[in-house]
RNA sequence: GUCCGAGUAGUUCAGUUGGUUAGAACGCCUGACUGUGGCUCAGGAGGUCGUGGGUUCAAAUCCCAUCUCGGACCCCA
């Protein structure tokens, strides 16, 4: 029997220790903050009845559903795998009517899309989301909780100040509803003007024209934008942007709502503590998603165009009405981690260095000395410190040039000296950055290299 | 779903109008160095040239098919 030459499906990644050790940190990281938020985590089957999904995500995103084969199959009982995380919530709280709201969660699983991927671009078949979510909670201050959140969180990652400063992008599709008729665009068509507005930043002011045109908007229209998308861009507080909105849509009451809803979250995030020149307000802000009913943002790095959003997300105050169980308010961000990850790699922000946990190496000069390897690796895991034995004795070079390779920081040898030192266990401690060695006793070791 | 390009050692690749036994670098293993990694030097292992068929005295090279991979479009995170 030939054995099929080991390949990954297509679309899909393995992450390998030198990859997981940093993203596992930053995990840790976000995860704390979203806890001192209040949110707690939650995580939902991989699978899915498809009828649970069918139906919500339009005809294109239906096509890229995975949808499991069964024997026998059973129309009423097919399952596929989840698309994204949001129906999943959607689900459950459909199926809890008794839980007390507001009810906040975190979760951070993979989805599955059928899709054509296309790798070098971050485009998966299988992928990570980490998505947090209020339910349940009106317009004000959960919006400003998951904004101030979201600045928090990017703050404590690094991307805080200089080049790696990220900024909320913020605005209201209420204000989208008014830009739409100020444009002279039919109310009805908010969705494919958002759409258009969206590309912005990939096509340009003059990509979103033509697309704009295709939609129907006028030349007039187009020069009515004027008023309003270049606020976007002004060095303007966010309050500044809000009342020069006011006076432009002093006539639309739809948008002055939305503004009033915008001045709302503002309030609460200074009262947060979070410093307002975190947040630009821009009109030109759309996002693609047709659901969101509110506030929407997206976080970026201004000096990083090329890197795009690290997180998005906006209020969806009808989404979950749709599962039945009645309309419930929602807010709500997704954080792109693997573009979030790419973003940090490209900064330098992460450790890509390490291969392994293991901070410490003991290795026995001969088999007499292996026992008190045993004995001494003990000392170095009560210590905290992650630490290993190289489970063969003899040549030294062996061990050294694995610990080399793997960068463990040091390794700890002990042969007939260290063994019967008649001050007790000692091991000869190498920093193998420094090249530097010393015979220690091995509690001094262990607190060495703790450090 | 549509349109292009590429498949040769573990990896990145070279390989001339078809012509002895298919090469390099890096990586891997061994030794120089019987208590010590990186650097250096010497040696070694590793390939049915994606797969199947065809043309030819002769195919990695030319033709056909097929599979896989990469890029562009659409869509999205």
């Amino acid at each position: 029997m030939a054995s099929p030459k080991p390949r990954s499906f297509k679309g899909t990644r393995d992450f390998t220790p030198r990859e997981m050790i940093p993203r596992e940190r930053i995990i840790d990281t976000m995860k704390r903050v979203f806890r001192l938020y209040g949110f707690s985590p939650l995580e939902t089957p991989a699978l899915e009845m498809l009828s649970v999904l069918t139906g919500k995500y339009g005809d294109e995103g239906e096509k890229l559903l995975y949808k499991l084969d069964y024997k026998n199959d059973d129309f009423e009982n097919r399952v596929a795998l989840r698309y994204d995380l949001t129906v999943p919530l959607a689900r459950v709280i459909a199926s809890h009517p008794e839980w007390p709201v507001p009810f906040k969660r975190y979760q951070i699983q993979p989805v599955w899309r059928a899709d054509k991927p296309q790798t070098r671009q971050g485009r998966f078949r299988e992928f990570y989301q980490c998505d947090i979510d209020t339910i349940g909670a009106p317009e004000g201050l959960a919006d400003a909780e998951i904004l101030a959140l979201t600045v928090a969180m990017l703050d404590e990652l690094g991307f805080k100040d200089g080049d790696k400063r990220a900024v909320v992008q913020l605005n209201h599709r209420k204000v989208l509803e008014g830009i739409t008729v100020h444009a002279g665009h039919p109310r009805e068509d908010l969705a494919g003007f958002c759409r258009a507005l969206d590309k912005l930043d990939k096509i340009g002011r003059e990509g979103v024209n033509n697309e704009l045109k295709q939609i129907g908007v006028t030349d007039d229209g187009l020069r009515r934008l004027d008023d309003v998308l270049p606020l976007g861009e002004s060095d303007k507080s966010p309050h500044e942007v809000i009342d020069a909105l006011r006076g432009v849509f002093a006539d639309e009451p739809v948008a002055l709502e939305g503004l009033d809803g915008l001045a709302l979250i503002l309030t609460n995030l200074e009262q947060l503590g979070t410093p307002l020149d975190r947040i630009n307000l821009n009109p030109a802000l759309a996002r693609g998603l047709d659901y969101y009913t509110g506030a929407v943002f997206e976080s970026t790095l201004p000096d990083q165009p090329h890197i795009g959003s690290l997180t998005g997300g906006g209020r969806y105050d009808k989404l979950i009405g749709l599962y039945g169980g009645g309309d419930k308010p929602a807010v709500g961000t997704t954080i792109g981690l693997d573009r979030m990850f790419a973003a940090m790699e490209q900064l330098g922000m992460a450790d890509t260095e390490a291969q392994t946990v293991t901070r410490v190496l003991l290795a026995a000069w001969s088999e007499d000395q292996f026992e008190a390897c045993l004995r001494a690796v003990r000392v170095f895991r009560a210590a905290g410190v992650p630490a290993e034995v190289f489970p063969t004795t003899g040549k030294l070079k062996k061990p050294f040039s694995h610990a080399d390779k793997l960068n463990i920081p040091y390794v700890a040898v002990i042969g007939p000296d260290e063994a019967d030192h008649p001050d007790g266990l000692h091991v000869s401690l190498k920093d193998l950055r420094e090249g530097t060695q010393d015979t220690v006793p091995v509690e001094k070791a262990a607190e060495l290299v703790s450090r």
